[in-house]
This record gives structure tokens, sequence and C-alpha cells, in this order.
DNA sequence: ACGAATGCCGTTACCGCTAACATATCGCAG
DNA sequence: CTGCGATATGTTAGCGGTAACGGCATTCGT
């Protein structure tokens, strides 16, 4: 699946003051050009480009004669054959794994206040954490010759490490900084975090600890968190008791399953690490449910700082992923707003914070 | 917010084959055309285009050494400068009021489902509900070329209507039916769904009924709904006991606080209507957590079927609102495979099935 | 009062690709 | 061996805009 959106930008549609009581009058067989346009209104199709564009003088009368003529015939410009000319195209490839887990549509939240004040307009791929399709969303929207190119993670195919290296626009690839960017990187590391939450868990005095996660080879991002967490348990002397994973379905209704599961299987478990807010809040509910004493017998964490989480009976301990900033951050650094005066090859690390909530102790 | 996507279609991205153990050794200083790669294999531009394309006829030997300079240059098409030429652009509009709320990425997923086979690409724009907002999403998007529009309703600003009808394409209104499209529409009546719902409210004996919904002024959806709900209760000799709105925030969480304020101000309530399931399923948090007999002393209800349901501990009674069927019926239309052999202008009614689930008494 | 600086608008040459047509090359029936 | 249809490739002319520059009035400074 696949999705790609435009917004507005602050170009005023001209077609935001036809009065329009009726619809023209004539219904145009063949789709209008700026001729059509310079004829109406007696002037030279160069004029009406500038007229529509407000670009370069033009006195007010004739801007005047122009509007109301466009505005007349519903005259919709053809950023197709305006992009080929002026070699500019407003578009920003953005390229994520996913829209249906709630926090990519927040990634394009940020990204989206950033350009709305730019003229650029954010167009969106969706993979399904596949590399090959990654692949090739990648090379439809570079056909389309975008202005820059924002990417969920570090991890590519070769072609497509190839095609962005070579696209000679300014590439940010989010999310993670675990790597080794192509261009500029937004986001947080993974790995961190996945200690991080491991460093608390411990502190907290949990020693029996299980991971649910989801069971796709390609993201990364929770396999690094995953990695994090073992590192710092190993640390501490401690392994994981017990580790289950999914893969489609309701990641609410999964994540109870995988939890009755676990606490069926090593009933010893004292701490539940969910790779996600939602199979977590699953887990919460099914806990809630069977009347566990949360987190006194079994502490739960989750990850991402979902906004749902807000309305669970308690909260889900969490890590807040940064989305809405690494958007903004994106967003800027395609834009050149970014803080940073250099030009490109920056990796801006973002912290995420620890939520406990009320499911970790202490 | 503004998004949009765009996927893969059967063309074979040339990348896919590119072995590149190293990059290619030279880094192009300006961006590849036709002619680099005509040069390249010593043809001219017009068997380099044909070879890409796929089209028309070319030998074995020299379609060879065409996608061998290809690759090894990493030439990515210029689309927008072939859509030019061609008059063709594979784009199709999807023009939805958000991405946050699960309902439209399952939309989205119908549309790519059958556009995937077509060599059609989704691109999305988001309105936020605001009708200039979708005015002027519509005319960017417009200005691209689509050979369609997807859009969500049937209610726009003039002008958008204006443009709609003159765009010349075809144009699929969804997800509502209860109006006058200007093209095709597919979709539900919100209107009978909303008397459906309340009659099996009545017929469970429930009398004193509340409605918990949104505080949008732009979700004619969800008003139809209410008003069909209002008129099946009247026509009982019923009306509402109670009511109570909201805007923005955690949708589950705002489901608690508005349950606990209607039960809290109209304990006789024995009913709650919600406007959709994510609120409802906030409330039946809040019920199950305030010990409160579901659905013996209070029944719930919600709108739309999200997958979200399943995870939790009793089902909410919803009704499905034919998200992936619309988007694909939708799709079929855009890419001329709907069964109906007709040329645009149909409209196609979807019915939704009524859930009792757990929280209807019976 | 006169050259320079503007304001306003038109002309020309593309942008990179493809439809349509033109041309070459080959095989093979007559 | 000629001729004609297939096959394979090249040539030409745009698609609908915009950058760059040019020309002609006005206005202005000194």
């Amino acid at each position: 699946m696949d999705i790609c959106g435009i917004g507005d930008n602050k170009v005023e549609t001209i077609s935001q003051a036809i009065p329009l009581s009726k619809p023209p009058i004539t219904e145009p067989r063949r789709t209008l050009t700026l001729r059509d346009v310079s004829e109406a209104s007696g002037v030279s199709e160069m004029t009406v480009s500038r007229v529509l564009r407000n670009r370069g003088d033009v006195s007010d009368s004739t801007r005047e004669r122009v509007l109301e003529a466009a505005r007349r015939l519903g005259y919709v410009p053809n950023k197709i054959a305006g992009a080929l000319a002026s070699q500019r195209v407003n578009l920003v490839a953005v390229i994520i794994p996913s829209l249906s887990n709630m926090v990519f549509p927040e990634v394009m939240t940020g990204i989206s206040d950033i350009l709305d004040d730019t003229g650029l307009q954010p167009v969106v791929g969706v993979t399904n954490y596949s590399p090959d399709r990654e692949e090739s969303v990648l090379y439809e929207m570079l056909s389309w010759r975008p202005s820059g190119v924002i990417i969920a993670g570090l991890e590519h195919t070769e072609a497509a490490q190839a095609m962005l290296a070579q696209a000679g626009i300014p590439i940010v690839e989010i999310m993670d900084i675990d790597g080794n960017p192509v261009d500029s990187a937004v986001g947080i590391s993974h790995r961190r975090a996945g200690r991080q939450m491991a460093e608390a868990i411990i502190a907290a005095g949990y020693r029996n600890i299980a991971f649910l996660g989801t069971m796709m080879p390609y993201d990364h991002r929770a396999r690094k968190r995953l990695e994090g967490f073992e590192e710092a348990l190993a640390k501490a002397g401690l392994s994981l008791v017990d580790r289950e994973f999914y893969s489609g379905g309701s990641a609410l209704l999964k994540g109870r399953e995988m939890t009755e599961a676990v606490l069926t299987r090593s009933p010893q478990v004292d701490f539940l690490y969910y790779s996600n807010d939602m199979i977590g809040a699953g887990g919460l509910l099914y806990c809630l449910h069977k009347g566990i004493d949360v987190p006194g017998q079994v502490g739960l964490a989750g990850f991402n700082g979902v906004e749902l989480l807000d309305g669970l009976p308690i909260k889900l301990a969490t890590m807040d992923a940064c989305r809405l900033e690494i958007g903004r951050v994106a967003a800027e650094i395609i834009s050149g707003k970014h803080s940073s005066g250099t030009i490109g090859g920056e990796v801006i690390e973002l912290f995420p914070t620890l939520q406990k909530g009320d499911t970790i102790r202490g």
C-alpha cells in the first residue's frame, strides 16, 4: 500500500475567489492552458504566467484583467509543464514503512508543520517494511524529481543507497541514528533507548524479564532496541527469561494473547518489555483484567509514547520516540531552515525521555 | 498536515538489477537524461525511451546494451518530462480529512490493493476536516493533472465542486452517499446507519439514551449518523436524554471523560451511543473499571468496526463502515475496472453490518 | 534637458521526453 | 531478382510552461 499526499502552500489558489454562482458557461473540451487565459485577457502568455505566479512587474490593471479571466475560465495551471520549464519541483518525498501504527502520522504532522510555510509539499510513499518495496517507491518518487527526500531508517538496499547518494538533493534519514547515513539523519538511538529501559527496570528490582515484540525481520529499530536491552541485561548479569513474537492482526489483541502465553509458560516472569505501546496496552489490559498486581507482581513497559495510553486505566511505562520533533527537524533540514548552517551531512540525535508511568515499581 | 504517497507499479525499476558492487564511477554533476544513456549506448534517445518503457520493437541486443548503460549510469527517468510529452500522468489524487484515526489508512489499503496492478499511483492529500483546506489541496493536486480523483465526502466548497466538475477526469466521492455526487460515489448511508443502530438499541429495551461525539462542524458523516439516530428515536417516541461533545486530544481518554461526565450528570442513562469506536472504547474501559454492569445497567455502541476493538476485554457493539471495500471499489471505478460498464456517474451503496458485540443486551 | 534607472510587457529558446512519422534493413514469396 | 511486409531504428515537432533577455515608455536625478 502506498500513499502520497499534497497539501496547500501559501500560494493562494485563484479558485478560492471564484464567485461561481453558476459553473462557467463554456464547458471545456480540452483542458485550459495559459494561452486560453492570455487570449481571454488580451495579453501575452508570459504576462499571464507572471500574474499567476505573482512574480515580476505587472500593472495593477492588467493583473486584475488576467485574474478575472483565469477565474472565469476556471484555469488550473499545469505544474508538470511549469516544473519542467523551471527545473523546480516543490515536492518532498517522504518514505515510511507504514501508516497504520500511529507513529508515522505524527512524524508527518511534524513535517507538514514546517513545510507548510515553505511552499514545499510532502509526498508520502509507504513501504510496508519491505526493502524491495522501499527501493521501487524511492525510484518512483525520484522520477518526479522532488527537491528532497525524507526516508525512515538507515538500512536500504544497495541500489536504494546508490539512488539516494546520486540524487543530488538533500536526503534525511529519520527515526534512527545507529548507523551511517547517506547524507543527514535525525532520530534517536534505539540501542540506547533499549539500554535505558533495561537499566530502569533492573534498578526497580525486577529480575525475571521477558520480551514481547513484532516478528518483522526488517523492523531494524525494534531490533536495535532489543539488542540494547539485552546488552544492558547482560551487563547486570541477567538475560531474558522468555520471549514471544507476533506478526499481523490487531496489535491490542496480540498483546493480550502474547502476554497470556508468556505468563502461562513462564510464571516466574516479573517484567514484560513490549516492543511497542499498542501490544503493551493489550498486555496491560489483560493483566488488569486478570487481577494481576501491576506493577507489584508484574511490571510492564512499551515504547513510543502514543497518545492512546492516556486513555488507559493506568499509565503504561514507555519512552517517547520524539516523533513530532523528528518530523520537524527533518523538514527544516530539507527546507534549508535548520539552525546549523551546514549543507547536509549532519546527524541530529534526539533524546527520548523515559516515562515510568504506573507500571514500574518505585 | 498533508501527505502523499507513491508506491510501486508493475514496471520493474531498472535499478533493482543494478549490481553496484561500488557506486558509479562518475559522480554526476547535473542529473542524467535520456541523452546520456543514448550516448553511452550508441543509440538514439528514442530507442532508449522505448527500451525503458518496454514499448515498441527493439532488438534484444540493443535492449541489453541500453539497459546495461542505464544501470551503469544510475539513470532515473524524468516523469515530469514524460508526462508532459505523453499527456498521461499515472497519479490518482486521494483527498481525505485525516490519517490519524484508523479509518482512512484502511481505505488507502483498499485503494492500493486495486491500483497496484494498474500502474496508477495514489497520491494522498489531507484536509483536517477543513473545507478551505480541501479546496486548496484539490487545486494543488489538480495542477499535477492526475488521471482521477478520489475524495471523501459529498460536501465541498462551491469552487471545489466546480473544479471537480470541470476537471475532465473520473471523480469518485467516497464514504457517504447521502447527497448529490459530482460524478461517481461509493459509500454507505450514514443516516441509515444511525437509524439502524437506534432501532437495535430500542429493540433491546434501552430507553434513556445519550450521544457522545465529536464537535467537528465539518464531520458531515458523524452528523448524518446522529440525524438518522435521532430520527429513529423520534419514531419510537424517544429523544436523547443527554449529549456530550469533544474535540482534540486522545480519543480514548476523551471517551472516558465524556462518559464519566454523562453518567454523573444523567444517572438515569442506560445507553451510550458514541460517534466512533475510539471514544466508545474509552467509555467501555471506564465502565468496566467502575464496575458498571455492561450491557445490563448500561449499553454501549460505537461506529467503524476498528480492529482495535478485538483487543478489548469485551467487544463493543459497532457497525462496520466497509472501509476496505469502499477503497477497492473507488479504485476500480477510477481505473475503469469496475464491473458496471458505465462511464462515471454511478452511485454504489454498500451496506454495513451491525455487530452487537457484548455491549447490547439480548 | 538628457542619460540612466525603472516599470511593464513581449519574444525566443529551451526543459526532457514521447507521438507520429520517416527511414533503413531484412526475409522471403513470386 | 524484384517487391513488399515486417522489424528495427532514427527524425521531427511539439507538450505547457518559464528563464533570460529585449524593447519601449516613463520617471528621475543633477
